[in-house]
DNA sequence: ATTATAGTCGAAAACGTTTTCGAAAACACC
DNA sequence: GGTGTTTTCGAAAACGTTTTCGACTATAAT
């Protein structure tokens, strides 16, 4: 309530707010003996500044947005945590918004959080999401948007990624480097990028190493909450190829699924089917066999895209030109039981 | 850049700031042809109001702050799910800073928020955290502050809690009612009241039941990020009790680490020795056997603190006394198989 | 015609800062 | 004592709204 603010440490001193504000903020035009009165008055009064009044004077107000899709999902959450301590670094505060996969949510997200006048936004696109006019209105703005995960590639502005096809191609050719020969794949849904993907770098590997792509061993795991979805098409896999013997799951969500059920049907595994995961989700160290599954490095992805964003607030705020990074992640392969081959 | 404001409608219409700012909001005083014609124009320039010079001039942010010890954590994640969509809903966005379990952190982020002018505060308090000036000079400032999960029960202010003691005490009656005899306990650290609280619900429920205490079945299970710590305990609590037929663990992940130990030595669970978790983790579907754990219902936690903040901020808005409210939240015994008694 | 009333509008202050620009005082130099 | 320089300070404008209060016009009542 009692809030004390620049006028009330200016009358107790018999100075002007002028004065006050500039011993507090390092002017050398204030005298030594003036500067330590006002920090010793301020200090005891306990002042400090009303961001909001300064956000109003100076234009910026040290804030940055997220929108993504979902926040319980461990993916997210690793993300949401690089972004946090990037920005707790470099003094920025995070608002953050969850879209639910709805593109007019994301929409009106985007509207709210330029009407809050944050500095920049970080944003992963819905499944939803075909059209970026709200996107490039931000940017258009002069407010920086910094696209990661799930992104646009025609947005002109910088992205953080992981090489969702080159990842897929790597599973799959240690899977046929490890001698699997009838290789099946539990896909995502036809919608987002990720998901189709890591589907062509699945193909794209049986092809280049002379194995026939065969559609029918494709299945497609499209609600995404549980691991039934891995399960049932698990059942379906078995009673269509017997002699499969191999599976890379497009999640490390629907591997669990699989694994499910071939354990449920003594179906041994990676003796007589191999599973391959992805994202590297804390469960996948909790079923047994182990899966073996490509890290998703979702710490790093948030921490850069932060960084990115808050280095390109700092150019427009300077008026240098900013060029915009497509940033690719590495990933790698975390060899786990599901897919040794017995000896 | 070329943001519309209220002086660019109004010359552009040929009359003053006041007559469009009344238009928009919807002010009686100004005719319906003229509010029509400002109301037009507002919309062509696609105008938005700026948030800041509103703050300022209204003095609230219509933004909460949540401070919680950490994101990358299932419980939390939901917690933060029930928050934003509570806070969506009601028109409020929300700011997350995580205290890493660290008081002087958790200290400057009530500080920034507070200079941020935030409306309200909801925090779950570090492990640290064992003095409250912090979140009494929040309230103090009118700032109103809901604790939840991690409470300080001497603070003045509403809180939103499971009971844990209870909770604690239904899993070991269960176990009794069960038939089990010789239950161990592999509690959390010494510091946060949580893990105390459900230490004593484990004692109460013995002695009331008649079954003597053995503080030797009690093992320490206090670094929570992995679970390690319930593998190695299990070793131990395998070589001092042979005899022991189950085991009530004070975290899933502790709880699933014995099972993986149990599952490595082939000893049979629930058969030899039954396992009971707590917090309901998604992996607890995933372990197999799929663990008997307490449901700690993190969304309900969120939404519930969340809405009655808002509430809060409402009354002291319209100068209502608020009355704070200590809500508990109900828990339940979700049985799975690793308690369930052969036959 | 006068007064009362309702209907419209706008000037101006306010929210709490930051920053420009000029002024006053103090000091130096010849 | 005049001129130039440095040091120290403050008045005032600005950021973009909201809201109070008074003013003006047109209509209604007497």
């Amino acid at each position: 309530m009692n809030d004390t603010k620049l006028i009330d440490i200016a009358s107790a001193l018999g100075i002007s707010v002028t004065t006050v504000s500039k011993a507090l903020k390092g002017y050398t035009d204030i005298s030594k003996t003036t500067r330590a009165k006002v920090i010793e008055m301020a200090d005891k009064m306990n002042y400090m500044p009303n961001s909001v009044a300064v956000n109003l004077r100076t234009n910026e107000t040290k804030t940055i947005g997220v929108i993504i899709p979902a926040t319980v999902h461990h993916f997210f959450s690793s993300v949401l945590n690089g972004i946090l301590e990037e920005a707790e670094k470099r003094g920025y505060l995070v608002i953050i918004l969850q879209s639910s996969e709805k593109y007019e949510l994301e929409k009106k997200q985007v509207a709210l959080l330029l009407q809050k006048r944050v500095d920049g936004i970080l944003m992963s696109l819905s499944n939803e999401t075909d059209d970026f006019f709200h996107i490039n209105e931000a940017i258009r703005k002069n407010t920086p948007v910094v696209l990661f995960d799930k992104i646009a590639k025609r947005v002109d502005c910088s992205k953080v990624v992981i090489n969702d096809m080159k990842a897929a191609y790597d599973a799959v050719t240690y899977l046929i480097e490890k001698g699997f020969k009838k290789i099946a794949h539990f896909r995502g849904s036809y919608v987002p990028q990720n998901s189709i993907d890591r589907f062509l770098g699945y193909k794209k590997a049986l092809e280049d190493h002379n194995i026939q792509y065969d559609p029918s061993l494709v299945y497609v795991c499209d609600h995404n909450t549980d691991f039934e979805d891995g399960y049932e098409n698990a059942e379906k896999l078995m009673a269509d190829h017997k002699d499969v013997d191999a599976v890379f799951a497009v999640t490390d969500l629907v591997a669990i699924g699989i694994i499910k059920y071939f354990n449920d049907k003594k179906i041994k595994t990676p003796e007589q089917v191999a599973v391959f995961g992805f994202s590297n989700w804390f469960m996948s160290t909790v079923i047994s066999p182990k899966l073996t599954t490509i890290d998703q490095p979702g710490y790093d992805i948030g921490y850069r895209a932060a960084s990115i964003l808050i280095d390109e607030i700092a150019q427009i705020k300077e008026h240098i030109p900013v060029v915009h990074q497509i940033v690719e992640l590495p990933t790698h392969i975390i060899e786990r039981e599901s897919t040794q081959r017995g000896i």
